[in-house]
DNA sequence: TCGACGATTGCCT
DNA sequence: GGCAATCGTCGAG
């Protein structure tokens, strides 16, 4: 099975984004509906992205082929998943921002105690992993060919309308909006602002 | 081998 | 709105 997304060159990595909003990841007992992406390339010209400094042990996968997962664990509590993009050696991935719970609502109720509402559960890059309950064990598997705990599926019904943004935060390639999510939808997280961190200098 | 930090979250005031 | 928790990864020495 081979998507569309998945034959987009690297440097096309944002289409691949916009494409995959509306997509269903199911994992362990639960599905969501991807709300929020965002994509990163790291060509030598995107500073924020893993692979920006070329191939290391942790984003090799980035540079892998199409349809994997990349996860990777960030403040050594949380874990953050990207599916890969772009042809086979050269670096291109989508982080899985948020989603909304489509099925197994009551599992991703009882794994994610703190969130309030049903729009909670996986607002956000770590819930959203917490709700799968995947770690990461499923670094570097497929999502595709049903062989890893996860596995994508393109939307049930027609997607609504999109919005871009830029990143928060990140200086360079700012001119670019690589961040997408579906307009009004309750469990985008794309208005929060992102935290500065208290840093030496400006 | 060591030191610093991060594609975050949730609890505190 | 502010900040602590917590550890794998990376770059420098």
């Amino acid at each position: 099975m081979t998507y569309r997304w998945m034959e987009l060159p690297a440097e096309a990595v944002d289409t691949a984004a916009r494409e995959l909003l509306g997509w269903r990841l199911t994992a362990n007992g639960v599905t969501v509906r991807l709300t929020e992406v965002e994509a990163y390339s790291g060509l030598g010209t995107d500073p924020a992205s893993h692979a920006h400094r070329g191939v290391t042990n942790r984003n090799a996968v980035m540079f892998g082929p199409a349809g994997r997962l990349y996860v990777y664990q960030i403040y050594g509590m949380y874990f953050c998943a990207n599916i890969v993009c772009g042809e086979e050696g050269r670096a291109a991935a989508v982080l899985i921002r948020a989603g909304e719970v489509v099925a197994g609502l009551e599992t991703a109720r009882a794994r994610r105690p703190a969130a309030r509402r049903d729009a909670d559960l996986a607002a956000g890059p770590g819930k959203l992993m917490q709700v799968l309950d995947l770690n990461r064990a499923a670094n570097d598997t497929s999502l595709i060919d049903g062989e890893g705990p996860a596995v994508l599926a393109p939307p049930a019904a027609a997607v609504g309308a999109i919005e871009a943004g830029p990143r928060v935060g990140v200086t360079s390639a700012h001119d670019v909006p690589w961040r997408f999510w579906l307009t009004g939808d309750p469990t985008v997280s794309a208005y929060r602002r992102h935290t500065p961190k208290p840093r030496a200098r400006t």
